[in-house]
This record gives C-alpha cells, sequence and structure tokens, in this order.
DNA sequence: TTTTATATGTAGCTTTGGCAACAAATCGGA
DNA sequence: TCCGATTTGTTGCCAAAGCTACATATAAAA
C-alpha cells in the first residue's frame, strides 16, 4: 500500500534530503503514517475540530473550503505532495481553519503531527531537517495565501481574471494550458458570482483579448492583460 | 541603544526559550543584528528588492503595504515583536513580496536572515530552539493572513465591517475599544472606498448596531453583528 | 438511444458600492 | 490666536456586478 505511493512521498518537500530507505524507516517504524482512501465527497477534516494529523495528498483532487453559514465559499485545491495542516497546528490555534473536501476519488498520507515536536530516539537525526523543512513548506503555503490576497484585492472581475489567467500561464510556461478548475470553481475561487464571470470572459473573448473552447485558454494578448493587472505576473514556486 | 530595547527583545516568539543572557551573547556576537530608526515616510523594505534581513519592529508604527501602479493598494501594520521577511525568505522567493512604510518615527531591530540558515559555532545550541521558533512565527503569520482572506471574502462592506470590529473587540476583550486605524488606513484593509465605508458606518450607527465618536467604537448589539457574518468572531493569537 | 443530471452560456433587472466633489471638523504649528 | 493641512462625514450619480431565470450543451446513466 505505502510502496505505491513512495515516488511521491520521495518528491515530497516534507522529506526532501531525506535518503529513500530512511525515509521508508522513519514511516514504518517512527511516524506510524497511515495511507488512506477517500471517495469523492467524504471530509477528511472539519473546520474546528483539533488538528491529529497533517495531509499529504498523494492522488486524487482535494479542495480547501472555507464556508459560510451565509452559502458563500472559496475554495482552493491540494497539491500532491504539498502537507496541508502545518500551519493550523504551528501556529498554536491546533484546530482546523477549514474543511478538506474530497472532489474525486484521492489518496492521503497521514502523517500524526508529533513527528517533529515530539521525535522518538530513531528519527531524532532527521529532526533538524524535518523542521527545516516544514518551514520551507509553511512559507511556502503563506505565501499562497498572500497570491490569493492580492488576486482578491482586485476590485474588478476583469483584473481578477486576468490575475488568474496570467498566474495559469506562468505556471504552465505557456499562452495556452488547461484550466484546472471548472467555472463553479473557479467563480468561487475569485469569489464572483459564476454568470459574472461568464459574462466577463465573454466579452474579453469578443474583444480578442483571450480565446477558450472548454476548459482551454489562450491568451491572445498577454502584454495588455499585463497592464491591467498594473503588476505582478508572479513567479511560479517551489 | 540595543540596551534600551531589550525588554521588547525579549518578549519576542523568536527568542521565546531563550535566556537573557544568552540572548545579548546572540545578538551581539554572532548575528551583528543592528538598531536601526526611521522617520515617518521612509521605506524599510521595498517589494521586488532581495530580502537581506528580518524586521523586528519594537517601536513605531510601520505598515505592511501592496500597491498597484493602478493605485488600489491594501495594508496591514506590523506587530511589535513579530519579526517580517521570514515568509519572503524560506519561501525561497528571497525577495521582498510588500513594501514596509514607516507611518511613525519607527525603531526596529535588524536581524541578518542567516542566522539559522548558517549558525555561528557559538549560536549552535540555539538553531533548533530559533528554527522551531521561527516555524511559530511563520505559521503565526499565515494564520493573519489568512483571516484576512475571510475578511476580503466578504461581497459587502457591511459584513466585512462586521468582521473586523468582531475581531478587534474579541483581541481587546471587550465591547468598547480604540480602533488601530484611521478610516483611510481602515478602508485599504477592509479593501473598500473610504466614503462608502463612511456611509455605511453611519448607517449602522442610526440602526443602533454600534455607536462611535472618533476612533472609540462601542459595539451595542454583539449577537446581531455576529448573526451577520455567518461565522467566527475568531480566537485571538499568540 | 432516450433520459436525467451536471456544466456552461445568456439576458434583464436591481442593488451595491465606487467616485468626485464638497462640507465640517480636528490638529499642529507659527 | 489664527491659518493651513489633514482627517472625517455627506451627497448624488453611475457603472459594475449580483441574482433569478432560462437556454444550451455535454456527460453520465438507464
Amino acid at each position: 500500500m505505502l510502496k505505491a505511493h513512495m515516488s511521491v512521498i520521495c518528491r515530497s518537500p516534507l522529506f526532501s534530503g531525506i535518503k529513500t530507505e530512511e525515509l521508508e524507516q522513519l514511516l514504518n517504524k517512527c511516524f506510524h503514517a497511515k495511507i488512506q482512501t477517500y471517495a469523492r465527497g467524504e471530509v477528511i477534516a472539519h473546520r474546528e475540530a483539533p488538528v491529529e494529523f497533517f495531509v499529504l495528498p498523494l492522488k486524487g483532487r482535494i479542495a480547501i473550503v472555507s464556508e459560510r453559514s451565509s452559502g458563500e465559499r472559496i475554495i482552493d485545491i491540494m497539491r500532491e505532495g504539498v502537507p496541508y495542516g502545518p500551519i493550523s497546528y504551528y501556529s498554536g490555534a491546533k484546530r482546523w481553519i477549514v474543511t478538506l473536501e474530497v472532489l474525486a476519488d484521492s489518496v492521503a498520507l497521514l502523517i500524526p503531527h508529533d513527528i517533529i515536536t515530539n521525535p522518538c530516539s530513531k528519527s531524532c537525526g532527521m529532526h533538524v531537517k524535518l523542521t527545516e523543512n516544514m518551514l520551507g513548506i509553511v512559507s511556502c503555503s503563506a505565501m499562497q495565501l498572500d497570491l490569493r490576497l492580492n488576486l482578491l484585492s482586485y476590485k474588478g472581475i476583469r483584473e481578477r481574471i486576468v490575475y488568474y489567467l496570467l498566474t495559469q500561464s506562468s505556471l504552465n510556461g505557456s499562452l495556452r494550458f488547461c484550466l484546472p478548475l471548472n467555472r463553479n470553481e473557479m467563480a468561487d475561487y475569485l469569489n464572483v458570482s459564476r454568470p459574472s464571470m461568464s459574462r466577463e470572459l465573454s466579452e474579453m473573448k469578443s474583444e480578442g483579448l483571450i480565446d477558450y473552447h472548454k476548459n482551454n485558454i489562450t491568451i491572445i494578448k498577454p502584454d495588455l492583460l499585463a497592464k491591467m493587472t498594473g503588476e505582478y505576473p508572479l513567479k511560479p514556486r517551489e
């Protein structure tokens, strides 16, 4: 079970600088980490619940959801190999600040949170390395939040769309790429209403700024778009 | 110079668990940290510039600003004793993602960033502790960003105001408190226009939800307000 | 294939909030 | 004390975007 996913696990920034053999030892003997499978619709962690483990997604599609009783929600998608939970835990809150919702059948590694704060005798050698890795991961997550904050600080729908498209383009290293979100999810991500977003998208298409069929986007006038956001196409990351 | 500020420095979460005598040694002999004073209007760090040091504010008022060429800007205020820079640095970007702008004459401790990644022989004993502290700080900063994200995800001005007021109330542990921001800054923080915010504030006052004179706010109907945000008054922090 | 569900595009109407412009008030020197 | 500068409150107008409702399209299931 664990074997099948070792390649993804090895590539996780949490374990960078640790040899594969050491890692297997660590996972089995010390961490008591568990592979868990989830079906679409399941909830891995509930907002407000205590953080008992970090979630390291290995396969599938898991959403990070902040939902209000009023129905508004904003979402993001977890990235393979990047553990979620450390921020909630190490900030001292020790409770989930978001809900993790499974969008498509997924597999994740659950890592008890005490791997770093209470290293067992065997993993002590890795303690420092793991803490350093964790520092990098949490910093990157914070950058991700900052990116999102920048996006939401645009007041216009068009600016948000442009910022998002430029970011995606930059991540893909091309002006043609495939959107990872469907329209509903994208509207949630941009924190705008879906019809308004659709309206804007088709206007942008008719103005010849972009083109798209389904989820395949082509940016036609990158420089014009870049001018609109006033700043910042973004460096990819990690 | 350093002496005068030791009490604030000692209380910084960056040095928690380190004794005062050890700390003085550390600061003088190993870190080569510098006390720096700034006048209103000065810029401590420029967005995009390389991160050469972390900024630990000791006194005064320093704003964290994200500004666009289009003039839109969002701001936050640095908290005494909480270093800024680690996220930019440890995420691997190694460049400032914001600008630090001095609002009122201030004093800060500048800490070369290599205190953790390249510990000198004398500070090695503290290396682990410092890294752990840093992990906590970065996590808390990320929580702060998440909080902000939550605020901006409200589409209505009133909801944002309410969320902000409830947060401040919770921080002060009272329904009567003093706003730390003037109207302009608060409008920037909420990412709305100042006149619209003023309009909403006075409507809320006339509806008897809140009362205020200058910066002194009283929340009159806390339960009604709490219902409006649908969620989350927030736990203080750190 | 037909049927049902889900995703996407479109349109009209209404509300919200941005903006500009101005008035009132507060503050800090000279 | 008075004067200029900054801060705050207020108003009206207009554009942007939300919402409902429906049409179309694509995908999945029967």
